[in-house]
DNA sequence: AACCTAAGGTCAAAGAAAGTCAAAGTCAGG
DNA sequence: CCTGACTTTGACTTTCTTTGACCTTAGGTT
């Protein structure tokens, strides 16, 4: 398994294991790893987004740090704040950020979860770019809509 | 026999072994097997389609990947002849009649039913003919598969 | 204030897979 | 023996990951 993967899922784990925030070295965690510090950037980078859920910050310096949060809001305004932010066009990868923090926060089943992942897929949506991002944008803020 | 036979029943045997659901490499199965790595797609595109009961994903990159899963066909023969019937192409009515009547068989629940109805509709589904009835089509049948 | 050291940040190159597409080959049926 | 459908092949593209050299910032020390 790819050590980006690996350093997700630890990560995650954690942030599980500690109610929602986490905060690591990143020195400390890449030696820890065995890979060179800008992976730990990386994998950040790419899995804890802020589509994806949550907040980062970070101090450089003496005593830097980097602070990993997961974002609790409630569903009502969680829907419609989504369908403002998904804008006219998106990618595969992230609408299914998207629908899977759907599902995260309960908002919808797994069943939904499924269709919603077939509809978004670019496997599916198989027609040029760029009409495909913003079909999927489409496609996915109304099918956020059609449950609220 | 054709290689291109030969892999379709190593997969299928292989899917056979696993319950269902393998995940392979590209490059690999291509070595393994002397040929070029996009016969695998070939291979792919044509046996393991929707129609025949197959869900594919895969990964670019390092450590990326396919997998198959196949649908289990017995629980649920009548969601498949519905994709099967489907063809390649629909229309928003006939769309819909299908959805509707996957309600009335209480298969899916209301909320999907609003949820399907979003994706077939012409309104969002804003593309020239006769993609988009194809398309249509397309996401009409995964989205059924999905439920499998 | 000037300097030193201990963090973390950035970016681009190299590497690792998979995807696409069209040309060329094969072969059965008319 | 010709045609059309299916297969094989390979050059080129796209996506995702790993790595390392170099940059910036915060805090302490003199």
């Amino acid at each position: 398994m790819k050590i980006s993967d690996i350093i997700e899922k630890f990560l995650k784990e954690l942030i599980k294991d500690t109610d929602g925030a986490i905060e690591i070295q990143r020195n400390e965690l890449a030696n820890y790893f065995k890979c060179v510090p800008s992976q730990i950037n990386y994998v950040i980078s790419t899995r804890f987004t802020a589509e994806k859920g949550y907040i980062v910050e970070s101090r450089r310096g003496g005593g830097g740090y980097i602070k990993i949060k997961r974002i609790e809001i409630n569903q009502s305004n969680y829907l419609m704040h989504i369908v403002n932010s998904i804008g006219n066009a998106i990618t595969q990868q992230s609408a299914e950020a998207f629908i899977n923090n759907f599902y995260d926060y309960e908002m919808i089943t797994e069943r939904e979860v499924k269709i919603m992942h077939s509809v978004v897929s670019d496997k599916i949506l198989n027609i040029p770019q760029p009409m495909r991002d913003q079909l999927r944008a489409n496609l996915l803020k109304h099918m956020v809509l059609s449950l609220i």
